[in-house]
DNA sequence: CCGGCGTCGGAGAGCGCTCCCGCGGGGACA
DNA sequence: TGTCCCCGCGGGAGCGCTCTCCGACGCCGG
C-alpha cells in the first residue's frame, strides 16, 4: 500500500539495462535482443511492475479512454438528474450498446467512462472532461431530437461518434440503421400476412428516426396500393403507445394490422387491443421495432424489426478510435440494414 | 485540433504571474490576492485553459477515477462475454446502482469506468487497471457467490468496496441491506394479513443474502407459532420462481401466502398461481424482494421489500473515496434497513 | 586486414503539473 | 522607529514515462 510501486527505472536496474530498453520491451517495439528482452520480462515479473498510466498519457497525449455519453433533456433538479441515469440504463437498448462497445474496447484494454449530459452544466462537464484529456473522444447517445451536445463537440473539434443521424445536421460521424428500410420490412410483412387496413403508431416526429420509419412504412404501403394509412404519434413509451392505439381504434375500428415504431409502444398497443377484445395476431397483427427485451416479454411475443445494436455500437467505437488516431479526418457514417424477426404477434 | 492546448505556463504568461500562482487559483487554494486571482481567472477564460489530467495525476498520484466492476462467472467464449455485459445491464437493479454512484461522483467531477470481470483474464485486467493507477479504486458488484475478485483485490490492498457481504469472508468494506430484517418484514406482513400457511421461494442458498432472507423469514414465522415453513430454492430468475412454485403447490396445495426472495421469482410465482386458478392476493398473497421495475410491471403489482439501492450505491462510492483518501484504513461496512412497499399482491 | 554500414542500447530532454522552500514586503507590537 | 512575523508570490525540482539522438559494436565486403 504505502510502499511505492516499482517504476521503469527500478525494472531497468533489476535487469541491468536502461530505462529506454525496458520501455521498448513493454511497448513491444522491435530492435531488442531476444536475450535482453527475456531478462527484462523476468525483471518485470519479479518487481511486479505496472506502467503508470498518467506518466504515459502525459507524453503520448492520449488517455486511452473514451466516454460513453447518454445525452438528453431534463430539468436541473437533483432527483431528476438521478432519474435520468436510471431511466437511460433501464432501457434494454442500453445493455446491448454497452455490450457492443465493451466488445470492441476490451481487447484493447480500454474501458468506457459513463457520463450523462441532460443539463447544460452536465454538458459543460463532458466538454471539460474531453478538453482536459481525461478521455480521447466520446460516443454520444442522444435521447431527444434537439440535443445541443453534438454541435458543441463539433465546435471544439473533439473526436466523437453519434448514435443515429442528428436532427440538427452537423458535420459529424454517426452510425445508424436504415429506418426507412425497417418501416418497409414492417409494411411488407403486414401486407404479406394479408392485412388490408394497417395503421401505424409513430415515434416523436421531430426525431429523424421516427420520421424515416414512418415514411418507409408509408411508401411501401402506397406502392402496394394503400396510399392512405392511419397514423397516431406516440412518444416511444408504453403509455404513449397505448393511448395512440386507443385513438386509432376510435377512428378506425376496422384496423387489422399495426406497425409500432418501437417495442415498448407495441406492448401498449397489444394491451389496448386485448382490452378491446381483439386477438393478436388473429384480429390485428402487430409489428414492433428494436427487438428489445420488451419484444420477448410481450404477450404475444412481438414480431419486430431488429437493429444490430451490438455491431452498431462496436462500429461506433471503431470509428471513434480511427478518428482519434487521425486515420479518419472526414465525417464518415455507417448505415446498417435492419432485419425482421418473426414471432407470434404478426 | 492540431494547435496544442494552452498550459499553465501560457496562462501564467498571459496573466503576468508565475505558474505556481495560476495553479493555486485553479485549485482554489487560499493565500492569493483577490486582484491577482481575478486577473488569473480572466487569463484562464481568455486562453480557454483546461488543466491536463495526466500531468496532474502524475504528481498527485491520483487518477480521480473509480471503476465500477460487475463481477461474476462465465465461460471464456466471446459471445458469452458480451452476453454477460448485456445481461448485467438489463437487470433493473443496475440502473439504480449507477444512478446512486453517479449521484455521488458527479458533484466531484468524477465518472465511473465500467468494467466486467467474468473470466480470469478479465479479472487480471481489472487488477492491472488499478495497479497502473488508471483508477483509484473499485466498486464491486458480484453476481455470484464464489467470486474470487474481492480476495484478489484484498491481496494487493487495492481500495475497493463490495456490494453485499461476500460469501467468502474477506477483510473488506461492504455495503448491504439487512436481509434478515427484510425476511422478517415479509413474514410479519403475511401474518398480519391473516396468512396461516405461508411458504417461501428462496434464492440460491450459497448466497449469504438468500440465506439471510430465508432465516429472517423463518425466525419471524417461528416466533409467531409457525415453526415449519415449506421452502423451495430458486435461482433469482423468473423461470426458477415459477418452477419452485409448481413444486410447492404440488406438495402443499393449501398455501395461502408466498414470500419470494426477489421480484423476478415473485413474478414467476404469480404466473403459476394464476395458471392454477388461484387469485392473488385473495387466495394466495405474494411478497417479493427488491422493489425492482418487475414489481410494478407484475400483475398484480407486487408488495415487496425495498432496498434503498441509490443510497446504498452512493454510500459505497463515499466509503471508497474515504478509503482512497486514507481516512478509512479499517474495513467498515454499512448495513441499510429495508422497507416494505405495499402494493396489490399482498 | 580495414572501412563502412546496419543494428541495438543508453543518455537525456522534456510532457504539464504540484508542492516545497525561500524571499520580500508590509503590518503590528514594543 | 526598529524588529519580528506572517502572508503572498516565484523558482525549481521532480512525478514516470516516451522518444529522439547518438554512440558503440559487429558483420560483411573489398
Amino acid at each position: 500500500m504505502t510502499r511505492k510501486a516499482p517504476t521503469l527505472e527500478d525494472v531497468a536496474r533489476e535487469a541491468g539495462v536502461s530505462r529506454a530498453t525496458v520501455s521498448r520491451v513493454v511497448n513491444g517495439i522491435r530492435n531488442v535482443d531476444p536475450a535482453i528482452r527475456e531478462a527484462v520480462r523476468e525483471a518485470i515479473a519479479r518487481t511486479g511492475y505496472a506502467p503508470n498510466r498518467a506518466a504515459r498519457s502525459l507524453v503520448t497525449r492520449r488517455a486511452e479512454t473514451i466516454a460513453l455519453v447518454v445525452s438528453g433533456a431534463g430539468d436541473d433538479s437533483e432527483s431528476e438528474q438521478n432519474a435520468f441515469a436510471a431511466r437511460a440504463l433501464a432501457d434494454p437498448f442500453f445493455g446491448r450498446v454497452v455490450s457492443g462497445v465493451v466488445g470492441f474496447l476490451r481487447p484493447r484494454s480500454m474501458y468506457p467512462v459513463l457520463m450523462f449530459a441532460e443539463t447544460e452544466a452536465a454538458r459543460q462537464q463532458v466538454l471539460a472532461y474531453l478538453r482536459q484529456g481525461s478521455a480521447d473522444g466520446a460516443l454520444v447517445f442522444s435521447t431527444h431530437a434537439e440535443d445541443p451536445l453534438p454541435a458543441l463537440l463539433a465546435a471544439e473539434s473533439l473526436p466523437c461518434v453519434l448514435f443515429a443521424r442528428p436532427a440538427l445536421p452537423a458535420p459529424l460521424t454517426y452510425v445508424d440503421v436504415d429506418h426507412r428500410q425497417g418501416g418497409r420490412l414492417a409494411a411488407e410483412h403486414l401486407l404479406a400476412r394479408g392485412c388490408r387496413r394497417a395503421a401505424t403508431v409513430t415515434g416523436p416526429l421531430d426525431l429523424p428516426a421516427a420520421q424515416d420509419r414512418l415514411s418507409g412504412f408509408q411508401d411501401a404501403m402506397a406502392r402496394h396500393g394503400h396510399p392512405y394509412v392511419p397514423i397516431a404519434e406516440g412518444g416511444f413509451t408504453f403509455d404513449s403507445g397505448a393511448s395512440a392505439m386507443t385513438r386509432l381504434l376510435a377512428e378506425h375500428p376496422g384496423i387489422d394490422g399495426v406497425f409500432a415504431a418501437n417495442d415498448l409502444m407495441a406492448q401498449g398497443v397489444c394491451q389496448v387491443l386485448r382490452e378491446s377484445g381483439k386477438r393478436v395476431p388473429e384480429d390485428v397483427a402487430v409489428v414492433g421495432f428494436d427487438d428489445s427485451s420488451a419484444a420477448v416479454a410481450c404477450r404475444p411475443p412481438l414480431t419486430t424489426v431488429r437493429q444490430p445494436m451490438e455491431e452498431m455500437a462496436a462500429t461506433m467505437a471503431r470509428l471513434l478510435q480511427e478518428q482519434i488516431e487521425g486515420e479518419l479526418t472526414e465525417p464518415t457514417s455507417v448505415i446498417f440494414e435492419p432485419e425482421l424477426v418473426r414471432r407470434a404477434s404478426a
